[in-house]
DNA sequence: GACTCACCTTT
DNA sequence: AAGGTGAGT
């Protein structure tokens, strides 16, 4: 039986592309929850299906590897079936710690041993990945703007969008609601086990393609879904996906809100079944180009009144359209055009799961924290004070750059 | 336009 | 009580 493959057993299965840490981090960038397929299935390699085939990634510190696996219905490139079972170095550090494992235990040259005669693999992960985007200018620039963001930099560094497939990224946001990441994750993956294409096994997982829409439409959906646990999801799931497919050409329909001005395409959303502000600008954000759209959440109004006194929604016991409004408003002019993306770090920053990161930082790190500290003491609140001001007005401007697209 | 509550399931 | 939506007031 096929295992999961690892860097440690030698690169002769893997392809590599130059990216360094500061522009991509794997662990932070695929489980904070903006896809939920993706597991960590050896120390710092990480496995999960994007564009229809199965993948394993892991990083040094200069290079993002990646080994994708035959499937049966996939025309076979002649790409590494070599995946020897010799030497499964497991954790040679016997830790805990994954970054620090990798990075300790890695030091091949970065060198592509697999070639790829169409570069449709590098191309995949460009795009998924997005890195003709420079996250380290954006850091930047955030953290110029910004006293906060530039405090939490240091730890949370390559925290990148990723750019996913709009129906994987539609659907599995429907599942959000009222929900957790390990929950969610749970969900994804019996959606994709029971209705989504099985594509490979590994080490007794099977990997399954995310569903069609086709199949998600299916009238025996519900109550499928229902017996997964989906709850009233499962009802949004099948209807968002019938309603795609019937008033709307299916699609064609989701992937042409990419090249939609952003409120025309959460519009649009937000007439499904299932999709209210929230999961809509998620979308937006994650799989249809929107780089500016800082979806707001309760978790995300805690952030702007903890840490930003952000008075937006002050009065209010509820997330209203109105304070969605304020508080995406407020950061989309904190940080720019990426907002969104800004934002996900902050987000990231504030999962308990990542909390551990904060704790033992380097004596690097704790050095660049004094500094900060010392320039948020000197000029932090003012320049707070100062952005609130002027947003309402800088907004509109905004907003109506943005219809013109 | 703005607010409240029911809806599922798990912690 | 939760990382939300939709129907009703």
């Amino acid at each position: 039986m096929s295992q999961h493959a690892l860097l440690s057993a030698g690169t002769k299965a893997w392809r590599s592309l130059a990216c360094s840490r500061s522009e991509l981090r794997l662990d932070l960038t695929l489980g904070c929850g903006q896809s939920f397929r993706w597991r960590e299935t050896g120390d710092g390699h990480w496995t999960g299906v994007m564009g229809g085939r199965v993948w394993t990634l892991t990083q040094t510190d200069d290079t993002l590897w990646y080994h994708t696996y035959n499937s049966p219905n996939t025309t076979a490139e002649g790409d590494g079936r070599k995946r020897k079972a010799g030497a499964l170095l497991q954790g040679s550090k016997g830790s805990g710690k994954r970054s620090k494992g990798v990075k300790e235990q890695e030091d091949e040259e970065p060198v592509a041993v697999t070639p790829d005669p169409d570069r449709k693999e590098e191309d995949l992960l460009n795009d998924y990945f997005q890195l003709k985007v420079k996250l380290g200018d954006l850091y930047s620039e955030w953290g110029e703007a910004d006293p906060h963001f530039k405090s939490i930099a240091n730890i949370f560094t390559g925290v990148r969008m990723l750019r996913q497939d709009p129906a994987e990224c539609l659907f599995s946001f429907i599942c959000t609601s009222n929900n957790h990441i390990s929950r969610i994750q749970g969900m994804v993956e019996r959606l994709c086990q029971s209705l989504g294409t099985p594509l490979c096994q590994l080490d007794q997982t099977s990997y399954h393609d995310f569903p069609s829409l086709h199949a998600l439409a299916d009238n025996s959906v519900e109550a499928c879904l229902r017996d997964l646990g989906f709850g009233y999801r499962a009802r949004f799931l099948q209807q968002s996906a019938r309603q795609i497919l019937d008033s709307h050409s299916g699609h064609q329909w989701l992937q042409g809100l990419r090249s939609a001005p952003y409120l025309q395409a959460r519009d649009a959303l937000r007439t499904l079944p299932g999709v209210g502000p929230k999961v809509a600008d998620c979308v937006c954000l994650m799989s249809l180009d929107k780089a500016c759209v800082v979806p707001v959440d309760t978790h995300v109004w805690q952030i702007a009144k903890r840490d930003y006194s952000c008075a937006a929604g002050n009065g209010q016991k509820s997330l209203t359209d109105k304070v969605h409004r304020e508080i995406g408003d407020f950061f989309r002019h904190l940080w720019g055009p990426y907002a969104g993306w800004a934002h996900s770090v902050l987000f990231c920053a504030d999962l308990k799961k990542f909390q551990k990161l904060k704790e033992t930082p380097s004596l690097k790190q704790e050095e660049e924290e004094k500094k900060v500290k010392i320039k948020v003491e000197g000029e932090g609140m003012g320049r707070n004070k100062k952005i609130r001001k002027t947003c309402d007005r800088k907004v509109k401007k905004y907003v109506k750059e943005e219809e013109v697209e």
